[in-house]
RNA sequence: GGCAGGUUUCCCGAGUGGCCAAAGGGAGCUGACUGUAAAUCAGUUGCGCAAGCUUCGGGGGUUCGAAUCCCUCACCUGCCA
């Protein structure tokens, strides 16, 4: 019951809280009842998200009760960000995000049992607000010094695209979920992203303020890359947890490529390693990075935490045969059926060229960029450098059932199957 | 409603009649080095085999020729009302 604190804390996990001591004393006391809002910005969630999704579940464990909220109100509002307005989603898209996220949030929580998840949508209490309510019961509880000081809000102001009213509003519909989960669940902890502090701070005040009570936060830290670069991008945009849009073997690959010095940190973060595996591989990390043990750890459980153990056995043997050191021409058909169902792949007919190979797999984008990769030196047809631009795939090139593995630099492989 | 400024290739940002497919930076990509890592160095980044074609918010016009000049529409930002 107690130590969930101290679980996250050693994760690394709490970037700050409200009063700590208030919380842990709170959380001493028995199973409290916590929740996380998700907003319906696109089809699917993406990493950062799960990284909360699994701080919740962490809670769960430990015996906390979790709600999981999806915003199917506040996602037609728009939380402001820095980079500036956000464009409105139609309401029937935002609809069905919200079915969406929601499926795909559930599988991560348990359903059963005494403290089991439950998933709300604040579309239920919003929607019905009318205008009077809202500026006599929620507003006059929020001081515009207040809000203006939020610091993205600051930010947005003195920007040049300055902020709609719209978008300001945002800190008022969180703050007002939290008071209404409070009143409803008994709801005393919101967690989320160290980027969503104002926010959360805009519910306990606001239960402070109309319920008199005390209610608590806690933020995550954002996940940094030690390069300073976004987490969770990738060449293609976004790793995200939707097979369709994200492939499960794309999924791994983004892991099993983390650097060194980030692994640690991220096994800490988004598996439920323990503190001693951890620690053993951070020692396998210093002493023979070469063996990749903790990319391949990390990689391996959070593909099989989102696609399933036996999706990620898959692509771990798709890896294994496009990245181990075995000879291409000793993988029989089977194998390379089962690959071809993890990388991109493309029929073409005997005689085409490396070029329109690549482009007819999507290696690249046109033939022009084609043509650059093979004189670039980046091209590769079963491992073996292709130099010649003309060069025909017949027969030949196949290496066994009509298939033959197309590369364009390092890491972006394809298979073209052969017919003639 | 008025006035001013703005809209450039993935992003930022130069460019004010031809030498501009468009400087520079960022980011991406490829190679070398490696460990499917980082850092570093080098090359590269609209389409097309090529001739050439399409691009600088949309549309129209001036001109031998426009991202650059004119008109118009749209959108953004600021100031005034």
């Amino acid at each position: 019951m107690t130590g969930i604190l101290d679980e996250l804390a050693w994760r690394g996990l709490i970037s700050q809280t409200t009063d700590e001591e208030a919380l842990r004393g709170a959380l001493k006391a028995g199973p409290i009842t916590l929740y996380c809002g998700f907003d319906p910005t696109a089809p699917s969630l993406h990493l950062g998200n799960l990284m909360q999704i699994l701080v919740v579940r962490r809670f769960q464990d430990l015996g906390h009760k979790p709600l999981l909220l999806v915003g199917g109100a506040t996602g037609l509002i728009g939380d402001p960000r820095m980079s500036g307005e956000r464009t409105l989603n139609p309401v029937d898209v935002v609809e069905e995000w919200v079915g969406r996220i929601r499926a795909q949030i559930e599988p991560y929580l348990k359903f059963d049992g005494p403290n089991a998840a439950q998933m709300v949508n604040n579309y239920d209490w919003i929607s019905g607000l009318n205008a009077i309510s809202f500026l006599r019961d929620v507003g006059k509880h929020f001081r515009m010094g207040t809000m203006l000081a939020k610091e993205t809000v600051a930010r947005r102001l003195a920007s040049d695209e300055g902020i709609s009213y719209t978008e300001f509003s945002y800190q008022v519909l969180q703050g007002l979920d939290f008071l209404e989960l409070y009143r409803r669940y008994g709801c005393t902890l919101e967690t989320g992203g160290s980027d969503q502090w104002g926010n959360l701070l805009a519910g306990t005040e606001l239960i402070r303020k109309a319920e008199g009570a005390t209610a608590h936060a806690l933020a995550t830290p954002l996940v940094t890359k030690a390069d300073g670069t976004k987490f969770g991008k990738t060449e293609g945009g976004s790793i995200w947890l939707d097979a369709e849009m994200t492939s499960p073997y794309a999924f791994y690959q983004f892991w099993v490529n983390s650097d060194d010095a980030e692994v640690i940190q991220y096994l800490k973060y988004f598996t439920f390693r323990t503190r001693e595996e951890v620690e053993a591989l951070c020692l396998a990390v210093a002493e023979e990075p070469f063996k990749r043990e903790a990319q391949r750890t990390l990689a391996y459980d959070v593909t099989a935490l989102v696609h399933g153990a036996a999706a990620a056995d898959a692509v771990v043997a798709a890896s294994q045969a496009i990245f181990g050191r075995g000879e291409l021409a000793g993988l029989d058909a089977a194998t390379l059926a089962g690959v071809a169902q993890e990388v991109p792949s493309a029929e073409i007919t005997s005689g085409t060229s490396i070029v329109d190979a690549m482009v007819a797999v999507g290696l690249v984008e046109s033939r022009s960029a084609g043509r650059r990769a093979v004189a670039e030196g980046g091209a590769y047809l079963n491992n073996e450098n292709v130099s010649d631009e003309d060069l025909a795939l017949g027969a030949d090139a196949a290496i066994a059932g009509g298939w033959a593995v197309v590369r364009r630099g390092k890491k972006t492989v394809g298979l073209v199957r052969i017919s003639s």
